[in-house]
DNA sequence: CGCTATTCGTTGAAAATGTCAATGGTTAAG
DNA sequence: CTTAACCATTGACATTTTCAACGAATAGCG
């Protein structure tokens, strides 16, 4: 049975193109196959990705103004604002103004917003193990390592 | 020195956040940064990967419909008419209705197409290797065997 | 054979995302 | 104290995604 989830296309006889081989392109579709099924999870929620990550931030160790989050997350400071207009108007995050610097503005989570995350996390894990279900406990971890030397 | 290509973020700190962790992130990241930097080399063709993606399927042994193409690719039908649109108006691929099924139309190379092809993959090898630069030629087999693995 | 349902490529619209310039408030450098 | 730089924010615009609808063609079935 074939879900939207489902990364097979039926097209087996294309597993030899020389695309395949390129990882440009197998990064784009485990990306793109990978994100949509944890959004599909998160939904659940009403969550996507780029909050999850930056709820998942806003709740680590590290206090982080919206630049920061605009960097790791290599998205336009704009769609920051936007993102964490939503996280707040549900209140799961708050904007306090840097005492340091009162340009920039650190972000963190409420009691509610800490339960969130935990909620989504959970999600998130479950909709990993499926997407990397075709893998051993050791390839994850490999895959792993691996995209983390290049991811920075 | 810092280039937009580079996936640096100057952010060492918030490489133990949870986050990190997370495939779905590394995934994105990792993805976002090299087609990127792919798209950056292939500008110089006036290509982007989508396009090249197409190119290089057209380019394989096997006939393919617009179909497939949408399938394999994860891109809307739509999408797939947009692109052929625009390397079909340069001349490098031509849409010939299958006689086997009039509905479909099988996508086809040029001459001009298949050398285009060639020049376009060899800059995206060069930006495949700048990508790929921090892991060892075993690393990079091994990295794209997983991807293989996750992708389909 | 005819009728209906399904598939294909295409079009067009709407939503989501990405990119970029300009602004007010704030800080840093001199 | 003045000038330059930085931050979050806004608004405009381009690109990408998603989806519904359509004519042409095929497949299934009576």
């Amino acid at each position: 049975m074939s879900t939207p989830t489902d990364p097979s296309t039926g097209l087996e006889r294309l597993l030899e193109a020389e695309l395949t081989a390129e990882p440009v392109f197998l990064m784009a579709r485990a990306a793109s196959t990978g994100s949509s099924a944890a959004n599909r999870r998160l939904a659940e929620l009403d969550l996507k990705v780029r909050h999850y990550s930056v709820l998942a931030l806003a709740c680590g160790e590290e206090q982080l103004t919206q630049r920061e989050l605009s960097q790791f997350l290599v998205l336009d400071p704009s769609q920051i604002v936007a993102i964490l207009d939503d996280l707040e108007r549900r209140g799961a995050v708050e904007r306090r103004t840097d005492p340091r610097d009162r340009r920039s503005k650190i972000i963190a989570p409420t009691e509610p917003g800490r339960e969130l995350y935990a909620r989504a996390r959970a999600l998130v894990e479950t909709s990993t193990a499926e997407s990397l279900s075709p893998l051993s406990p050791g390839e994850r971890e490999e895959l792993s390592r691996l995209l983390r030397k290049v991811a920075f």
